[in-house]
DNA sequence: ATAAAAATTTAAGTATACTTAAAAAAATAA
DNA sequence: TTATTTTTTTAAGTATACTTAAATTTTTAT
């Protein structure tokens, strides 16, 4: 399978499972920075190979196979981005930047070696689960920042970007996996959202709190 | 630079570089599985980019432009074997096959620090040095086992081949880096050499010996 | 409901990286 | 040295992965 291809696959896996977002040829051609027409194109001929199910002026959808395929390139993705999180110690946009191109040159094999070494990690440095080799996902039910309720205590579960502004400003602000922080207020009109970390407020505009996911805290 | 072009400016830097072997466009194509035409055609456009110099009927030359591009990625080559052998215990042949993918998709930025990480070294495992950022290579003289002479000691210092037979011989006989070995017999009829490593006697035909570089042993 | 706007697809064309088959040049052998 | 063999190149064609521009379909607004 191409890179092309792969990209491609993985992009409506993406929008589509995770993101809830439109898997139109056009949103897929904008995410990877083609034209409208060559998406269209592409979706042909992953139709043709029965990864994706292709209707005129529709969605796309991938078919079982295509999904294997997105779910494979994304646990190479992942485990890449844990490997190099963990012994290279790059940031959490470098990791993904890196990941991003490593994941289509990655042996099965190499894959699971990595993984192995890594101790079998199930989740990434975004919080994000590592498929399993028959592709399992775990899931750690989270809800969108942007949704918590006021005065709750939450825990940061995961940190959802490719921008390294995103990751600055977080790790500026100690919003990392793990964290346990408090809302404070959602500002209905603004959509804007007040939280306290650390002793620290912020004020958090929707763009932040739509890419955090958090679940509820208990205290013991 | 596409992957078939840093695959082909790699194989023309080794045939020639280290292997003193014919770059004419068809041998590169033996080595690179494709059609004579097709490296013909590849020649003439890395012509247009500088990166070779191109006359018909010659043998291809890189350019300076070229050759630094091919260190480059011998660069990353070697980084990634050593780094796949010193830390996922891969073995020799391992090590070259994943190498052989992953250095197309390798930032300078990224090999940097797994070189980093691995304490800067000069050497992969297959005793063959790894480039520097601005291209230097050390080179230790050695010479080919075919051609060292009977009687003497020898240290092996590299093993060049991408086969797994290969790999798999040198293992089981401690035919290693470093190894001390005693040359024994060369025996110009068979073109076959007699050595002696660890009290075992082996006897090798000139396809392992051209492979395995050596350079003398003083004893202390 | 219909016209205008927006989105999507089709059509035509390009660059890369190949293929096979033919033509041309170089190497070799009588 | 000339003919034959081998090698290399050229020519024509294919698949992939794009592009822009035109045509078509869908969406939206009136």
């Amino acid at each position: 399978m191409s890179i092309a291809t792969e990209n491609f696959i993985k992009a409506i896996y993406q929008f589509g499972k995770t993101q809830g977002l439109d898997t139109k040829p056009s949103s897929i051609a904008k995410k990877l920075n083609i034209s409208s027409a060559a998406a269209t194109d592409m979706a042909k001929k992953l139709a043709d190979k029965k990864l994706v199910n292709y209707q005129k002026y529709k969605s796309l959808l991938l078919t079982k196979k295509g999904e294997e395929l997105a779910v494979q390139i994304l646990r190479k993705h992942r485990i890449w981005e844990t490997f190099l999180f963990k012994h290279l110690n790059l940031s959490l946009h470098e990791i993904h930047r890196e990941a991003e191109l490593l994941e289509h040159q990655t042996s099965d094999f190499l894959a699971d070696k990595i993984h192995e070494h890594l101790g079998f990690p199930n989740f990434d440095p975004h919080g994000d689960p590592i498929p399993s080799k028959n592709g399992e996902i775990i899931d750690i039910p989270s809800i969108s920042l942007s949704n918590a309720i006021e005065g709750k205590l939450y825990k940061v579960v995961r940190l959802q970007s490719d921008k390294k502004d995103f990751f600055d400003f977080c790790v500026d602000n100690q919003l990392l996996n793990g964290q346990i922080i408090k809302v404070q207020k959602q500002m209905e009109s603004t959509r804007m959202t007040q939280i306290e970390v650390e002793g620290t407020k912020l004020l958090l505009n929707k763009e932040f709190t739509n890419i955090i996911n958090v679940s509820e805290y208990e205290v013991e």
